[in-house]
DNA sequence: GTCTGCATGTAAACAGTTACATGATTGA
DNA sequence: TCAATCATGTAACTGTTTACATGCAGAC
């Protein structure tokens, strides 16, 4: 997966894996987290394979950079992988319901207390994702659309956006009627 | 993780690994999947480390069943687990996030044909929970609570469904929204 | 002088998936 | 006879996480 995510940012625009690792934490990491480890690994890997090719680049300072290009057989990789629909739901892994189903044997204060904490953890989320989505329609503003090939990857963007914040309400909203049930006992 | 679930799932009951995997695709499978390959070879693991037991026990049969029992080892093991809190949030991994976040590059078409499927997935995936929860409703019903501790579980057991519950609902609106929007381009 | 950011990687361990493998019973 | 269910496991592979490793620049 994370491979498709990669090739999907280069043939955005040519990067390195550190530029990568920003873009990533800032945008898909979101529903798909990777580190910088795995970004370095893959890279190599999708080098090997002939789908990016790399090249060194020494600035006017000390650092070196390898900057990835997208191949067309990349491309075509990329885009035979996303015309191949899903078939079925992805799994979900959470790692708190897991212990939510098991909480009958702890003390209600203490599962109490870690639901507060997962619900200020999922209020800074939501927040961040406003922010995010502002950000958004500044720059509509802004920069009104001229390409329509960007401008439909931009609407598929925002929609990911509203996703993220229709999981965080809901998810605050769980948490809330949890932990006002739990008050009652 | 796979781990604390089958030795909550021993200590509830002794269960040989053929149970643990159909109470768990029933139950915490929906959010945490396993494959039964690695069901038995962690419950070799736990049995290594101390935190279960296991017999076999031949029936009248032919079939040959481990039934797997936690030690108090295990019980320490699963408690001390608990009662350390989760610090962040789980990490999603939504493929269709990623994919839809990439469909710029597609025919609306095709993004479209494959949402609707995903649709029909998530409702289906929302009827067994709605079963689920009637089974629960029946079961409370015909047999009222009489131990305390017991009760508590079902209670953050019936939390979990209804997590499941909001989860598909909001993943249903999304989708709709996101529908109706790519009919109007 | 120590911490943060830039920038790159490798190695080892652990988790998860797919495929292989066996063998009896029951029902269509 | 063919498929499904019960019941157990191993092997190989892929993906993910944690830890190790380096080194400069600039701020405090």
């Amino acid at each position: 997966m994370l491979k498709y995510i990669l090739l999907g940012f280069i043939w955005q625009k040519p990067s390195t894996g550190y530029e990568l690792k920003q873009v990533l934490d800032n945008s898909t990491g979101y529903f798909w987290h990777a580190y910088h480890s795995q970004i370095y690994t893959t890279l190599r890997k999708l080098e090997q394979d002939g789908l990016i090719t790399t090249h060194i680049k020494n600035g006017n300072d000390h650092l070196t950079r390898r900057i990835c290009r997208i191949t067309p057989t990349g491309q075509d990789e990329l885009l035979e992988w996303l015309n191949d629909p899903l078939m079925e739901t992805s799994k979900m892994k959470e790692d708190l319901l897991v212990r939510v189903f098991f909480s009958g044997v702890r003390s209600t204060p203490e599962v109490e207390a870690e639901l507060r904490l997962q619900r200020k953890l999922h209020e800074q989320r939501l927040e961040e994702y406003l922010d995010l989505a502002d950000q958004d329609d500044d720059a509509l503003c802004s920069n009104p659309p001229e390409v329509p090939a960007a401008e439909l990857g931009e609407f598929y963007q925002a929609a990911i956006l509203q996703f993220g914040v229709a999981y965080e309400k809901m998810y605050l909203n769980w948490l809330d009627s949890l932990i006002t049930e739990l008050e009652k006992v």
